[in-house]
DNA sequence: CTGGCGATTCTC
DNA sequence: AGAATCGCCAGA
């Protein structure tokens, strides 16, 4: 290939987590394990701002094992175990010691569809196929050992491939399933493609 | 050391 | 509406 289209670092540290869940809509996710590469296009993102946001994990900065990827320079991932078993996929953003992240809710099923489909035992062409952020981890074979991987490596990355949305194409609303950030919970950090069916269904 | 609680998903 | 399922982390 002439031009990369895998996103670089300075991508994911110049800016920050509310550009980047905008601007990473369009943009596409790959996998690539065991010899199965599966990608899907990003549908539906979240923002944590990191130290100030009580929604974030590295709120008042907190800083543990499981954070630990957040506060590295960005353009890593941070995954973790959520409710006990499942796996959720964030972007690191920023410059060092900078705890914000993108959590990647939804991708619209792009490459690998029948390595998605044994995973997820269902048609790609179903959007609860990949929507949702435990979904999408299963989809695209995301384990704890992706954790503090750097996206410029070849297991997982984003690339560009120059699919981009219109601001009025973007819906923003409330980030889901995090009602414990009292005054924070309902800031409109939630970002996903207008009219697209692979996005949450269902928000609480 | 302990116990309450998830940045969820699926079934009933 | 409830279960599944277990690591995290604040508090003792």
């Amino acid at each position: 290939m002439m031009n990369s289209k895998k996103l670089q670092r300075p991508y994911f540290q110049n800016t920050d987590a509310l550009f980047l869940a905008k601007d990473l809509l369009g943009k596409v996710l790959f996998t690539h394990k065991n010899g199965e590469l599966t990608a899907g296009i990003i549908t539906e993102t979240e923002a944590y701002f990191g130290t100030e946001d009580k929604a974030s994990h590295a709120y008042g900065c907190r800083r543990t094992a499981r954070t630990e990827a957040m506060y590295q320079p960005g353009g890593i991932a941070y995954i973790y175990l959520c409710y006990g078993m499942h796996y959720l996929l964030n972007i690191v953003v920023s410059e060092n010691d900078d705890p914000k992240s993108v959590l990647i809710r939804s991708v619209q099923p792009f490459k690998g569809l029948s390595f998605i489909e044994e995973r997820r035992k269902r048609s790609a062409a179903e959007p609860s196929v990949s929507s949702g952020p435990g979904s999408l981890s299963q989809a695209l074979g995301i384990y704890l050992s992706f954790n503090k991987k750097p996206l410029t490596e070849d297991e997982i990355w984003i690339e560009d491939h120059g699919l981009r949305y219109r601001d009025d194409e973007i819906i923003s609303a409330p980030r889901i399933g995090v009602s414990y950030a009292k005054e924070h919970a309902l800031l409109p950090l939630r970002f996903y493609v207008k009219n697209n069916r692979f996005v949450t269904q269902k928000s609480k």
